[in-house]
RNA sequence: GUCCCCAUCGUCCAGUCGGUUAGGACGCUGGCCUUUCAAGCCAGUAACAGGGGUUCAAAUCCCCUUGGGGACGCCA
């Protein structure tokens, strides 16, 4: 009886993408459990037969394990994609477990805690459109309550379609503690005689939920808000049964921009749309615990083993938070200058792919615009100048296109500094293009050139910006862009040369 | 309509036993750096929803109002 680990679960149903709140969800369950030494248990709740989305299992699964978080009991992902169930309250399968549920069913109508009804759809829909238009509150009115023995009998032999309610009890008063609420207390005559069993044999949330929460020895429920009005329903089944209901605390939700709650109407909300937009998880998963959590410091980025170790229950709020991309965004750029240059070279890669500037080839890079091969180590090179300046990866391909082109097409007026004419950009530039080309190709660094140039402009009296400036633009035909020498070292001598007499061409 | 829950800068969070110039972060603005943009550093902007109590003292405790959210399915 007396068990003193944590078992807390999550109990996703099969029925699409995983959502950020969702994550979040699963996230704080995750942080629990390990911080607290217990287990975490991922439960399939798919007792909606209608709503089953083929394949949400999977991406479940994949999403968990992209996040780094692994279930201890529960389905698991093989290595080639199957999935399979472990721990030894199985199956973790809501369909799968019928039986148990059947089992369960009688006991609380033998209990006389469940009855019957054989109301027709179309008799509680009149019903509750009445009680809608009477504004009150929308209600079983108990039709099927007091049915005797013989006429449940007869009915259920002449296979008349039924449901099985909760025989909810008169005048009570139900109180509940919420971690992280506190207590909630409601009165039985505000609930309804809910379903418990559906007219095709399978069990609602609320049946299954406390059904297999009580058999998988969970000792604390860390679920949505959403949940909070149901949950005296629970509490009241658990007594039911005699059985002792575990800890509750309801997380509050992730809210729009608007202060309503986040959902698929307000754009891209599942996990996969962030990995898709650029977002590293490490990132996504610091912002959404900070929703809603914090340590009471004043830290803002957390590796995940750090959240576990410093999660508490006791620390998370009671209202919505909402999701401010900007915040994700600042983050994800933190995350980004962290990674080593493999890393966000690996991190890239797909993006400039995708952005159709490189193209794979045999196994080799091909830049798409020229047709030139591109090593890795020099595609590095390029990336290392861009890493302070994204916040995320696909921006990748816009930032860094310049470098992949044939010719550059740009406003030739740019190429003159605000403080500067063009007289004297054009005469700068051919200063320019003169040293260049003196300087061999294995001294084209952007130290040497750094310095040679500065040592150009001293000898000339020449101001930096009218130098620079002129010879930036020629190089990136960009507002913004790196370093103008850093660039130079990029493209190598020789593109760097074509570059600058293309700007003099367009300046004369 | 009924019930439940919530309320500190625009946003995310400190402020958990009542005493603070109400603190940090994002954003925004300005500065430094500087050839541009980032990054970095520095500075500034901005909040206790309102009203009553309790108290020597209230962002903090209590009540009301207002505002917001959620639930009221044979969905979860």
């Amino acid at each position: 009886m007396k068990s003193s680990i944590i078992r807390v679960r999550i109990a996703p149903s099969p029925t699409g993408f995983v959502h950020v709140g969702n994550l979040r969800t699963i996230l704080y369950n995750y942080l629990f459990a390990i911080h607290e030494k217990g287990k975490f248990i991922i439960r399939i709740e798919d007792t909606d037969q209608s709503r089953l989305v083929p394949g949400a299992i999977e991406n479940l699964l994949q999403s968990l394990q992209w996040a780094g978080i692994e279930g201890e009991e529960g389905p698991y992902l093989t290595k080639d994609n199957k999935v399979k169930e472990r721990g030894e309250f199985g199956p973790y399968t809501q369909s799968a477990r019928l039986d148990i549920y059947n089992t369960h069913i009688k006991t609380l109508l033998d209990k006389n805690k469940a009855y019957y009804c054989f109301c027709t759809k179309q008799r509680i829909d009149d019903l509750r459109d009445e009680q809608r238009k009477q504004k009150l509150p929308p209600k079983y009115d108990g039709f099927c309550r007091n049915l005797s023995k013989t006429e449940v009998q007869s009915l259920l032999n002449s296979g008349t379609p039924h449901v099985i309610r909760f025989k909810m009890p008169e005048n009570k008063q139900v109180i509940f503690e919420d971690l992280i609420r506190g207590q909630i207390s409601v009165k039985t005559k505000d609930m309804d005689d809910y379903v418990l069993i559906k007219s095709d044999g399978f069990p609602t949330y609320h049946f299954a939920n406390i059904v297999d929460d009580h058999l998988m020895k969970i000792t604390h429920v860390l679920r949505g808000d959403e949940w909070i009005a149901s949950t005296p329903k629970h509490a009241l089944l658990y007594e039911a049964f005699g059985w002792h209901a575990p800890v509750f605390a309801h997380l509050p939700v992730l809210l729009n921009k608007n202060g309503k709650k986040l959902s698929k109407r307000d754009g891209d909300v599942s996990v996969q749309d962030f990995i898709d937009k650029g977002y590293l998880k490490e990132a996504i998963i610091n912002f959404i615990a900070l929703l809603g959590w914090n340590a009471g410091t004043e830290q803002e980025i957390y590796t995940l083993n750090e959240l576990t170790k410093q999660f508490s229950l006791d620390n998370v709020h009671k209202s919505g938070a909402v999701f401010d991309v900007d915040k994700l965004d600042w983050i994800n750029g933190m995350y980004i200058r962290k990674l080593s240059l493999d890393d966000f070279y690996e991190q890239c890669l797909p993006y400039l792919i995708e952005a159709k500037l490189i193209i794979e080839k045999n196994k080799k890079l091909v830049i798409k615009d020229t047709g030139e091969e591109i090593k890795s180590s020099y595609l590095k090179n390029i990336l290392a100048l861009e890493q302070t300046r994204i916040k995320k990866f696909t921006e990748v391909g816009e930032v860094l296109e310049f470098f992949f082109k044939k010719e550059l097409d740009y406003d030739p007026k740019k190429l003159v500094w605000k403080k500067s004419n063009k007289t004297d950009s054009l005469k700068n530039l051919k200063l320019l293009e003169k040293l260049l080309n003196e300087i061999n190709e294995s001294d084209f660094s952007s130290e040497n050139l750094k310095k040679l140039i500065t040592a150009l402009l001293q000898e000339n009296n020449i101001d930096t910006g009218s130098m620079l400036w002129p010879m930036r633009y020629a190089l990136s035909g960009r507002d913004n862009s790196p370093d103008p020498f850093e660039i130079a070292q990029a493209l190598g001598k020789e593109k760097t040369v074509e570059r600058i007499n293309l700007a003099i061409t367009k300046l004369m």
